[in-house]
DNA sequence: GGCCCAAAGTTATATTGTATCATTCGCCCA
DNA sequence: TGGGCGAATGATACAATATAACTTTGGGCC
């Protein structure tokens, strides 16, 4: 698992996204899929903070040093990434965040601090159970999960 | 309470409508807050389906009759008939939903089905409190809770 | 060499959502 | 009684997010 850390708090962040590109290696080799240079660029794009980031922001970074880039560019790496679960979007944002449980089954559920602009993922067994329990109830296949909690964090509201 | 049912169902829609119109009324009325025309007109488009309806949707149908109608006309009533908690806003779909639980406290759940489009709005006290509990473990000030589940709905799995 | 495929390049456009300023209209009240 | 205020709407323009469709590149393989 790693050193697990909450993301509102201060820390070494390059760590963070030393960690998650590692994974993202060991983890695109082990499936034989391709971490392309343009897919690991916007992979650290998207690490560079605990902050969700819109796709254009995305695009403006990696222009920066591809200048080739345009919109499909960045949306096919999100989209590559998101299906190897290496990133989230964030649906009340529409923005994209780094995955610290990448490789690990986990259902995505977010604190997205509107005062900060922190989003931290958290792993609760409980909330995945009741989500399972509120589905099966109404007999309905679940397939994907969005559970996106918004206010304010520890931080900011203390 | 009023006559609930599965939104995946068949049923007479029209009294849903007509219901959802009628307690509209009289929570404004109560609020003192307007139910203009176009706000009304934009609440029954809305509620013309359990299926969410994107805002160019409205906006086409409310030009029918309304020919002055432009996307701020859609997106102001919308906003306002999501502050009234008349409507809810589906995240990710970017699309918008008649609130079948409207002038009563509670979370938006949703059941959203990739084969009939259909959303079903869930209210799951277990679930709510899961959420609550996670928050508070973070010591997270909750403000709004987006919680979307998407897959096939019992008919449609069937 | 020639074929195939995944990835990326390229151009254009679709979809969703806001900013901003002007206008209308009912209401209050000085 | 008309003038100002505020809520709602009209109107124009544009910003932000996302995808379609076709082309090109480049590596692996026969």
């Amino acid at each position: 698992m790693g050193a697990r850390r909450d993301a509102d708090k201060p820390h070494n962040h390059d760590a963070c996204i030393d960690t998650a590109i590692a994974r993202a290696r060991t983890l695109c080799e082990e499936r034989s899929v391709q971490l392309t240079p343009i897919r690991e660029k916007v992979l650290q794009i998207v690490w560079r903070s605990h902050k969700p980031v819109g796709a254009y922001q995305v695009l403006d970074e990696l222009a920066r040093t591809h200048k080739a880039a345009r919109p499909p560019t960045v949306y096919r790496a999100l989209d590559f990434l998101i299906a190897e679960g290496l990133i989230h979007k964030i649906e009340s944002l529409n923005a994209y965040l780094g995955c610290g449980e990448a490789g690990v089954a986990h259902t995505s559920q977010f604190l997205i601090c509107r005062a900060c602009g922190t989003a931290e993922e958290i792993v609760d067994p409980k909330l995945d159970q009741a989500l399972d329990a509120a589905a099966k109830r109404a007999r309905f296949t679940i397939e994907r999960k969005v559970v996106e909690i918004a206010g304010l964090c520890s931080r900011c509201a203390g």
